[in-house]
DNA sequence: CGGCCGATCCACT
DNA sequence: GTGGATCGGCCGA
């Protein structure tokens, strides 16, 4: 089942960063369903977070949807080619985010294989943000997506990832972000998933 | 306008 | 470990 809207609006993204390491990101795009369980996330703490797009209060075109109320994508193009896939969280207008930067196949393996142009299912396959949404289909597009529509969104599966199978470590790729790049803000889940995974 | 650069990935050394 | 690919967005003029 999908999580309802008081979980994508609370105060904390951390939390949320570490709460969403286990659930399922589905999409249903170009008439195909996958599924994959995320293992990474990290979190981007709003206008606060020298990290964050939306820094000290920056609003554009392409930050506006970090904006929305929590459980919407923002998905930006990242080194021209790369669509890099975000839950939005908090309340409407308090830009808070959380990368999603890694998981596993859960289902709809053949379409992410067609996808990323691979011929065999490797444990890599969804791991690195860029690799993920081109799996998924997650084109930059689609940004400003709600998470309670049809195209893309969250499910709670009922894996649990508990708090001692997470590590916690600073941000990739923020090196510009001073201080605020050793905030142990990336989040992985150490545990693997085969038990629930299709054999 | 023009120039710079990025929440990356992969091939190559 | 390193450098090139590749282009929309952002900022300064």
């Amino acid at each position: 089942m999908k999580p309802d809207l008081s979980f994508y609006t609370r105060n904390d993204v951390v939390q949320i960063s570490r709460e969403l390491l286990g659930k399922a990101l589905c999409t249903n795009i170009d008439g195909k369903r996958t599924e994959a369980i995320i293992v990474e996330t990290e979190a981007y703490a709003g206008i606060t977070d020298k990290a964050s797009h939306a820094y000290d209060g920056r609003r554009t075109k392409r930050t506006e949807v970090m904006f929305y109320e929590g459980g919407h994508a923002y998905i930006y193009l990242c080194y021209g080619m790369y669509s890099l896939f975000n839950v939005v969280t908090n309340v409407k207008n308090i830009p808070h985010a959380v990368l999603i930067r890694g998981a596993v196949a859960l289902s709809g393996t053949e379409t992410m294989l067609q996808r990323t142009g691979r011929k065999k299912l490797t444990d890599d396959l969804l791991v690195g943000p860029g690799k993920l949404s081109k799996a998924l289909g997650l084109h930059f597009s689609l940004t400003g997506s709600s998470l309670f529509g049809d195209t893309v969104w969250i499910e709670d599966k009922g894996i649990t990832v508990s708090p001692e199978n997470i590590i916690s470590a600073p941000r990739i790729g923020i090196d510009y972000a001073e201080e605020d790049a050793l905030l142990p803000y990336r989040f992985t889940a150490r545990q693997n998933f085969n038990e629930y995974l299709p054999k």
